[in-house]
DNA sequence: GTTGGCACTCAGGCGATTTGAGTGCCAGCG
DNA sequence: CGCTGGCACTCAAATCGCCTGAGTGCCAAC
């Protein structure tokens, strides 16, 4: 059904298409490719294709256009990752080293992943429900008012405020530090909350309540689901040239953007940061977003996926480039948080 | 020169154009404002304003649109900030309410903003430099590994992590700790710093260079200026609006919107929470922006503006409304400030 | 100083025409 | 049986010209 040269007619079509952004026609084709045949071969081929719902023409006398369908199969069959140049790779390493903490490390993936890829870029905060605990540490502001600070293995901290019913004794403090530290550490946080709630048991009961009162927040701070939908975002000026592609307005894609809920969706599931996903036009989870296509993988230290990262662009982008990018930052995004 | 039926016709003339969005004629201006004179009579005076550069016609056969120099005179003498309904400052409060930490309400502040002005709207976390210290943590990770934690008035957490050149003592920590809080508590972030280089002088010759060490990237981390250029921003969306009145691109605008250090420069110099400042156009300092305008103002516990928040938007906006928007938000924010 | 009348201007919308890229089909060729 | 050149056909988009109507400036009269 479809034999070498079709295939060869349907990755050429893809590749033209995506560097002219035009409808590309059966004598430019064998014009700018080797493919051996005459127009009016190609043609029937694309006849071919087209039957099959690989292309489509958008008006009768227009040239043609891959379908969702058709970059599916170039995606999966037509095309490996590429590797980066050299230069490149220096680039992605130069421009990531020198954070200073998490958020820093967040902000340059986003900006290097926009300028890189030229699309938006999107990048999720590593997870608290995927993260462990690295330190928890207790802080008396004034008598009746504390602070905690929960750090996390992947950098992240977060820090709750506590008004205090009654004042509570240094030595109080001290044991729950303590306490808190050796129960907590090194768990995952979803474990860390149920270990959490058993220590009241172990103080005075004078101190039970309010002790449980701290625990509580600590509990709610590492269970609270909105913590897993921090992302950050960049590169929309670049939505600006999907709207002169499409003539979509891009007021609801860039509305779609400002929803974290709709990006994490967008990510999906944290894969293994060797494993690039690629969701093509329809596939991509938000209708508003059916002529774009998002490519994400997951990150993390070592190759436990804390968190995804990934970019947006139009169905028409440069997949091999962008799995390409994608495939970088997340190795070495990885390998930040790794080294701590 | 200019009487009082002429500034008349010109506040009409804004109010007109800001709602429509269409260059305003002569006859409908007598038509929809009781001015009691005829359109021709509001010809001559029209004539007149733009002579004196306060409006001007896109092309020979339109209406006239104000000028930035009469948008500027409507600002200063022909309105006055609005209050707010009851109704929307409830709004105001319960949207503010139960933010958690610092980002949370640097977030919260910019959608309520943008959704308020239907404008892009831009948050200036609190300067470090303007903030006092609240407290200094110092916790050991691994023998070699120490993390510093710095906490502020104003809620923002700084963390560094340093790596040992040789092992610390658990004495010598709290040693540490101790002498810090004790230096820098409730001084301001740049004081703070030079309290801390006399520090190493209380220590046992030693660990006088390792603690030298921590101290240096405390005081870095206290002094680097980016740390000034955190800002959030939303509402993006509503730049679409913007393309569609001007014709020009919105591309460099979302660029120019990208920069932090851009933003800044918009936002200004933080002032007093009760002075709104508004920049028409020209005012604006960003050439991409020039068609542009931005309210703003500070922000900060008590009345000590600690950063700045705004609306940026078409020269052709609601001021009284943004104004109002503005003023109220940096209002409840600097009370949520001085609270918590 | 204000008003009604009037000639003038010009952006934007509408329709007709032209152009050209691209196709499908077919008959002929190897 | 697949490939090729030729040819008639289609249709989006660009170009042109015309018309309309909102709005102005000016002037004479009140």
């Amino acid at each position: 059904m479809l034999d070498d040269r079709k295939l060869d007619v349907l990755r050429a079509i893809v590749e033209d298409y995506v560097s002219t952004r035009e409808p590309v026609g059966s004598k430019v084709l064998v014009e700018r490719h080797q493919l051996g045949v005459s127009p009016a071969t190609v043609r029937n081929d694309m006849a071919v294709l087209e039957e099959e719902g690989f292309i489509t023409q958008p008006h009768t006398s227009a040239g043609r256009i891959p379908t969702d369908k058709g970059y599916r199969l170039f995606v999966d069959k037509l095309t490996s990752i590429k590797t980066l140049t050299p230069p490149e790779k220096r680039a992605i390493a130069t421009f990531l080293e020198g954070a200073v903490d998490l958020d820093d490390v967040v902000h340059r993936s986003v900006r290097l992943l926009a300028q890189l890829t030229q699309q938006v870029a999107i990048v999720q905060y590593p997870t608290l429900s995927r993260s462990t605990v690295r330190h928890v540490e207790v802080v008396l502001m004034t008598s009746t008012r504390l602070l905690l600070v929960l750090i996390t293995s992947t950098g992240r901290v977060e820090q709750r405020v506590v008004e205090l019913r009654e004042p509570l004794g240094d030595d109080v403090i001290g044991e729950l530090r303590a306490h808190l530290n050796t129960a907590v550490v090194g768990q995952r946080l979803p474990e860390a909350a149920s270990r959490v709630a058993s220590l009241p048991d172990k103080f005075h009961k004078d101190d039970k309540a309010v002790v449980a009162q701290i625990l509580a927040v600590l509990a709610d701070a590492v269970a609270d689901d909105r913590n897993d939908e921090k992302v950050a975002i960049g590169g929309t000026a670049n939505l600006v040239r999907f709207g002169e592609d499409f003539d979509l307005s891009i007021k609801p894609l860039l509305e779609a953007l400002e929803e974290h809920v709709v990006l994490l969706k967008l990510l999906g599931e944290a894969s293994s940061p060797s494993l690039v996903t690629v969701r093509i036009g329809h596939e991509v989870p938000h209708e508003t977003l059916a002529t774009t296509s998002v490519v994400a993988t997951g990150y993390g230290p070592g190759d436990r996926a804390v968190a995804t990262l990934g970019v947006l662009g139009p169905t028409r982008m440069d997949y091999p480039a962008s799995m390409a990018a994608v495939h970088a930052v997340a190795r070495y995004v990885s390998q930040i948080l790794s080294d701590g």
